[in-house]
DNA sequence: ATAATAATAGGAATGATTACTATTTATTTT
DNA sequence: AAAATAAATAGTAATCATTCCTATTATTAT
């Protein structure tokens, strides 16, 4: 995999926040050092940070954020402000005994606990 | 709410099937028996038989899929043949945990196991 | 520096979903 | 039962995220 500039600038992006975030917020970070940068490149080169391991890729209902941290963790997800809070939960330790119930081989858990964090709660 | 013979037929489709169709599924058996009926209708009635409690909305990557069982639980899914495999590994008794942890008000947990079932493992 | 190859910009195409609107169907009021 | 009211529909256009296409440009190895 060549590294060009524009794939540089990609991954440094998504590695600099932890707002867990979208294409075409990557694309509009983006274009402030690279005026011409197309949609289709930041897709692409988010796709192929993935494929090499640098990044992964969320789906937040319907629409996929990108993450800098790779080692397994969960998700939770503030039906208020729409904020992505990284917690560990679950970890590979559930893999045995999901293959042992269900026979089932685990390649990754991907868990969102929807709800309201703590800067919206109402009261309680 | 009123239920139409439209809402009746995609409610009794989604009902009927272990499969967590996609709309698109649901709008292709339901011209069977209501040929002109439209793909905004299917969309409309999923998404007021979720409001209403009926059914519930599950996101497999990008892709909307419905769900009559509305009780918690999750989902294991083959990487191969795509099947949603319905399992109970975490129930609400979590939600106390991640309240007191995290100070995180649950609403719902969505979990995904993503691997390869026993009809597709190549060995041991 | 040159050749070989990967990556790009820009735009068109796709696929899922939602929005719009005139018409139809069902419910309520009289 | 007819008129008035309200909800739901079909059909189509619009939207949004994402992918695909292609001629051109940039990167890397020789």
């Amino acid at each position: 995999m060549r590294f060009s500039h524009q794939r540089q600038k990609v991954r440094e992006i998504v590695y600099k926040t932890n707002s867990h975030p979208t294409a075409d917020w990557v694309f509009t970070e983006a274009k402030k050092s690279i005026p011409n940068i197309s949609l289709g490149t930041v897709y692409r080169n988010l796709k192929q940070l993935e494929k090499s391991g640098y990044i992964k890729t969320i789906y937040d209902g319907n629409i996929a954020r990108y993450d800098w941290k790779t080692e397994p963790h969960n998700h939770l997800k503030c039906k208020n402000c729409g904020d992505l809070i990284d917690i560990v939960l679950l970890d590979e330790s559930i893999h045995p005994k999901i293959k042992k119930d269900f026979k089932f081989n685990v390649d990754k858990v991907e868990m969102f606990i929807i709800g309201t964090c703590k800067k919206h709660a109402k009261h309680s």
